[in-house]
DNA sequence: CTATGGTATGCAATGGAATTGCATTTTATT
DNA sequence: AATAAAATGCAATTCCATTGCATACCATAG
C-alpha cells in the first residue's frame, strides 16, 4: 500500500517523505478536488506552508493538476492515468456545485476545440461548468 | 454623451452617480477585462472600496461579466448588447495571453454545450483559454 | 558507518486582495 | 426644502499566497 504511493512519487522523481506520502494518501481519498485550506483541516494541527508546497511540487511534477473553480482559492486533484495537463487537447472539464461547494473532475469529457481567431495561440484551457450536483438539487 | 451613459445605468436600475458614470465611461474604453487594481490605477487617488462595490453592483445587474483568468484577481467586461450572461448557452469564451497579462472577450464564440452525467444541473459555464495573443508571439 | 551536500520542513513574516461595519454624504422623492 | 434610502469613504478585519531563513532530514560518496 505505502509502496504503491511511494512508487507514485518516485516515479515522477519526487522524493517521497513522510509528508507526501500523507498528502497523496489523503488526495487519493478524495472524490473531488480539495483546496489548500481543506488539505489542511483533514490534517489536524499541521504547516499549511509545507502543504502548500507539497502541493505545488506534486502540481509542477504532474501529479495533481489544479483547478480554478471562481472560489478564489484553486483546487486540487489527483491527475488520472495519462493525464496530460499540460496540453489543451487533454485538459478535461470540471463542475462546480454552488451548493455543497465542490468541485468535481469529470476525465471523461475533454473540453472541446474551439475555433479561436487566427493570431492567438491557445496553450491551455480551462473549462468550469457551475451549477447543483446530485445531492443538491 | 453622459446622456448615454446615464441611459446604460437606468436601464438596469443603477442609480446613475458620478462615481458610477467615470467607472462605466472607463470601462468602455478597454479592449480587454480589466481588474480591480487595473481600474483603480487608472482612477488616481481614489477609494478601492468603492470601486469594488462598484464593479460588483454593475455586476449583479447584468452591466458587467467577471471572468476568472487564474490570476487570482478577477477581471471584469462589459457585458455586450443582449449579452445574457445569467444562461450558459450565452456565455462566451476568453481568452487570456500569459505574456501581456490580458483577457480578451471573445463574444462572437460561444461555449459549446457539453453532455454533462445526468444528475449534474448546469447553471452557468466558464472557459478560459490560456495561450499567446497576436502581438506576444 | 559516517560525513557531506542537497532537499524538505517549520516558523515567522510579508504582501495582495476581498470583504464588512459604520459614519457621512449624496440622491431621489414628497 | 425635508426626508428616507442608497452610495461613498474610511478603518479595520480576514483570508490566502508567497518568501526568507534556520533547522531537520535524506541519499550518496568515501
Amino acid at each position: 500500500m505505502i509502496n504503491q504511493l511511494e512508487g507514485k512519487l518516485k516515479e515522477r522523481s519526487i522524493r517521497p517523505t513522510a509528508m507526501r506520502l500523507l498528502v497523496l494518501e489523503v488526495l487519493e481519498k478524495q472524490s473531488s478536488a480539495i483546496s489548500l485550506t481543506e488539505l489542511e483541516q483533514t490534517f489536524g494541527p499541521s504547516d499549511r506552508i509545507t502543504l502548500y508546497r507539497t502541493l505545488k511540487t506534486f502540481e509542477d511534477k504532474g501529479l495533481v493538476h489544479s483547478i480554478n473553480d471562481g472560489t478564489g482559492a484553486p483546487r486540487y486533484a489527483l491527475c488520472e492515468e495519462g493525464c496530460e495537463c499540460d496540453y489543451r487537447r487533454d485538459m478535461h472539464v470540471h463542475f462546480y456545485c454552488r451548493a455543497c461547494n465542490q468541485t468535481v473532475c469529470l476525465p471523461q469529457l475533454k473540453i472541446p476545440a474551439i475555433a479561436l481567431p487566427e493570431d492567438l495561440l491557445p496553450e491551455e484551457a480551462s473549462l468550469v461548468i457551475k451549477g447543483l450536483c446530485g445531492k443538491c438539487q
